[in-house]
DNA sequence: GGAATAGTGTCTGTAAGACAATATAGA
DNA sequence: TCTATATTGTCTTACAGACACTATTCC
């Protein structure tokens, strides 16, 4: 008789249940943080304090507190402010990774979430369990650090999803800073898809969007001055019905 | 000092690391596997012959068998192939769902993957911790019965996930039988979608997917013979540069 | 005026929407 | 022939790509 079937209500077998006759996986919740500057895309890195992967680099990530996290997505959240001391950012679930070889102490479960935040006003701080903390910058799709566990797969499977939502969304309207130009949201899309976009088509797409707003503002610079935009207030991620295409 | 910090190499953490001095939620994996009959997009369902949730209806799934399954697919592939003997269908990962309160057992979390299998040839069977099994068609969004812990929530986003891509990859050829005619795919579209497709429209974009070749052989009915079709070997599900839009 | 960057005009190409027109079977 | 279903023709519309052109600043 298996331990389920001798109990004659729902109260009663949860009363009774022990959770720690099946074994279960590890679970964790790793995120890729993503900001633009420098004219590049850059990914938060830890460098990990503790075994495994002692002293290598990693994806922000960590395990599920069962006593204060309420969900998965809280976990990511926790990290993430205890990284950069940002509460609110565009956070995605990504996709979740679970097989027996990557963590050598066994069978583990990582969800991934992508987050973009702009770059102004980010303290960066190791953390409980980080030793260092570093931007890194991903050039010709690819980073020059190795990462712990199977964190360089996971990076550039979130790359890809990033990349290829930015063909068809406004995802990259999260990082930006307070007020910009159109070129500038522009050069965050070329530099997301490492490719020159056409800026006629670029600047039509963005105003169908509707969400921007101008500040009414300009950028004084040396030579024509551009107007500033702001997001609209609880502007949504708007999708567009044709992707970019194009060779370029 | 913490459990970390007393070892000096990589190999001597993990030849001292205890798994359950960290405790961890539970981890399943539940598949909505859909497919198309009776002019009616169906979902499988099974009864649950164990608490929680004893008698009541849920999707397929179960916990990731640590000694058996090498990845999270695998799980998913184990329990699709126990309820319907099919070894092999479209299997596309959706999303997480990790919280406290989904399982009264305590903090859980499932990966919810969806499949699409085309009707014919499937034999149902209840298997392992189900004691009934039956297909559920989903008629205005919904269906009739109410499901175990929040698998009626999962069903309404695995679907939403499914029409949504719908509207730009060619997924339904993953409902189709062996042969059919573009009008019988077009069906299972509008099927999907709940809503009429323009013939043209959509012959043109079938065509231009080049997933399909004709078998040479037509269907014969009392009305104009119409061409049928296969599936190519090793098609790749097509994602258009454009969704389907217009309000119809 | 010249240089540099911001921003627009406009033509072309592609594919979707709409719907009319034609094709092919059986009764 | 008529009817129903299959299939195509073709006009319109929407929007991306290409690229020339204009606008505004500082020097």
């Amino acid at each position: 008789m298996t331990q389920e079937n001798q109990y004659n209500s729902e109260a009663q077998f949860l009363n009774n249940y022990d959770p720690t006759i099946f074994s279960r996986p590890s679970t964790s919740v790793d995120t890729v943080i993503f900001t633009v500057f420098d004219r590049t895309l850059q990914v938060l890195l830890v460098k990990r304090g503790n075994y495994p992967f002692k002293n290598r680099w990693a994806l922000v990530g960590g395990f599920i507190d069962l006593n204060h996290d309420e969900t998965l997505e809280d976990t990511a959240k926790r990290k993430l402010e205890e990284k950069t001391g940002v509460k609110t950012s565009y956070l995605e679930q990504c996709f979740t990774i679970g097989n027996k070889n990557r963590d050598p102490r066994g069978w583990s479960v990582t969800t991934v979430y992508f987050a973009l935040l702009p770059h102004h006003h980010i303290t960066l701080s190791p953390g409980k369990g980080a030793i260092d903390i570093k931007w890194c910058p991903i050039i010709d799709n690819n980073i020059q650090t190795p990462l712990a566990f199977d964190h360089n797969l996971i990076l550039h499977q979130a790359l890809d999803r990033l990349r290829s939502k930015v063909l068809y969304t406004s995802l990259p309207a999260y990082l930006m800073p307070e007020k910009f130009t159109l070129g500038d949201l522009q050069t965050v899309y070329e530099i997301i898809l490492d490719r020159t976009l056409e800026t006629k088509s670029f600047r039509r797409r963005i105003e169908k969007a509707h969400i921007l707003e101008e500040t009414g503002e300009m950028r004084q610079t040396a030579k024509r001055p551009a107007k500033l935009y702001r997001l609209k207030e609880n502007m949504d991620t708007y999708f567009f019905l044709r992707t970019i295409e194009g060779a370029m």
